[in-house]
DNA sequence: CAGTCTATTGAACAGTGTTCATCTCTACGG
DNA sequence: CCGTAGAGATGAACACTGTTCAATAGACTG
């Protein structure tokens, strides 16, 4: 297999302290084998029962161990965020279904992150600005740019979609931690219970959180996720100028 | 749980001290001197060195003393950020300022959160959704639905919105947190010091990166902030149908 | 086979949140 | 004025955490 982990074409950023050690370097189907075993860990036991002892445990080895391929436990929170990323599907910017296409963006990453259990916490961490992610980033701004975002736009666009959607899922699988804790069977039986208690609150001082309690807490979480999304698309299209007729849109990149 | 405050108007009178060896002055141990500490050890030395130890230890007492008043380190945390909402400002909602009137929110909502060093980190962490906070949640919704934004819309742009500031100033002081490390003064040169690693990246594989290397980390973080803001609003704005003859900016696109 | 090298080990260090039996001190009843 | 009840503070302990390091075991090279 390739290496996926060090990729020389791109320098190291220079906030990324180089204190990593100098390290056998060419042990990448280990560090595979302890990025799994932390996804295995974490899915299971969730995120703040995720330990370095742990990962060596459900791979019958020393803690000691794992130090030798990865040089903390915030590179392998990184190398487990950044597996998020391979296979991830990188349209070419399409100018006549930018909508469409940072939906799909949007709703794709979302799916990655649901797919383990606390996975916005480690995405949430902060630790994962890294030049793996360059080409998404790239990628999703050259979407901003084809649709005739101006350049600082598609700049802030871009964090803004990245955010929102880290933010959403980092709250709903939140709720669901709740859930757990609460002993609750499933989802609707918590969203009833919610609801319940928004229901119930004095109405004199509460009028609208009595009256929107059905709200908050949607049937499913998809279609929360795409008015949000929805909403912001809107915001971004009120910044494009429709050329009339229908003609393709001003060069995106201007000098 | 009445708090007899230490009256510093009065000193105590002399046969108050009695011949009991200059008893220490003892002021009791209160929640609100727990979190008075612990904020001052959050403000100096950061979230992840923000420890019950270091709170004991900064009011000179032993750690299971504050277990006496808190229950535990989650509940610490949730009583800090509970603080930042004294005092908040929760106007009137005015159906002609909506806008002006959720700018100020998010604006304010930032600032709070910035006051204090890894803020958003206990922010974001997921515990505070309290009671307390209700009157805040109902106030701005009021402002959304005064605007004229159906319920369903009301209740996604309230979490939208927090959501955002939330996310944003974490992003902040991530990055502040990433220039402490990085040993680098200031701001400034933080920002020139990635505005340059972004400006010479491959301009084959990254030339949108590369063109807008200047973008992503503006001047202040303040427009960047508002930016974002003024694309949320507009796609709220996008909802709601313009009163007839009305000069209000419910019209998306503008001419 | 001997020797090198390196991945793995186990123990240790300095922390963490939390609990609990014990002691101190304050305030009140007699 | 004393004695005592009870609240509150204490220090030690428990079961963890991330990380380091000298020593060992094992495989590959000469």
């Amino acid at each position: 297999m390739s290496d996926p982990e060090q990729d020389d074409s791109v320098p190291p950023p220079p906030w990324a302290r180089s204190r990593r050690r100098q390290a056998p370097a060419r042990v990448p189907l280990t560090r595979d084998r302890i990025v799994d075993a932390a996804y295995d860990v974490l899915d299971r036991d969730g995120f703040d029962r995720l330990s370095m002892r742990q990962v060596a445990g459900e791979l019958g080895v020393a803690v000691s161990a794992l130090y030798a391929h990865v040089a903390s436990k915030n590179e392998l929170l990184q190398l487990m965020y950044e597996r998020l990323f391979r296979e991830y599907p990188l349209p070419d910017a399409d100018p006549e279904h930018w909508q469409e296409q940072l939906k799909e963006f949007a709703r794709s990453g979302r799916a990655r992150l649901l797919a383990h259990r606390d996975m916005a916490k480690v995405s949430m961490s902060g630790l994962p600005f890294t030049p793996q992610l360059f080409p998404y980033m790239e990628r999703l701004i050259a979407i901003f740019r084809a649709a005739g975002l101006p350049p600082r736009l598609a700049a802030t666009a871009g964090d803004l979609l990245a955010t929102y959607t880290d933010a959403f899922v980092l709250e709903e699988q939140m709720w669901e931690d709740r859930r757990r804790t609460a002993e609750l069977a499933s989802w609707d039986e918590m969203r009833a219970t919610i609801q319940g208690y928004f229901e119930e609150l004095p109405p004199d001082r509460f009028p609208n959180l009595v009256e929107l309690s059905a709200d908050f807490f949607a049937e499913n979480n998809d279609q929360r996720f795409d008015l949000g999304l929805e909403i912001i698309l809107r915001g971004l299209a009120s910044y494009i100028e429709r050329p009339p007729g229908g003609a393709a849109a001003g060069d995106p990149r201007e000098p």
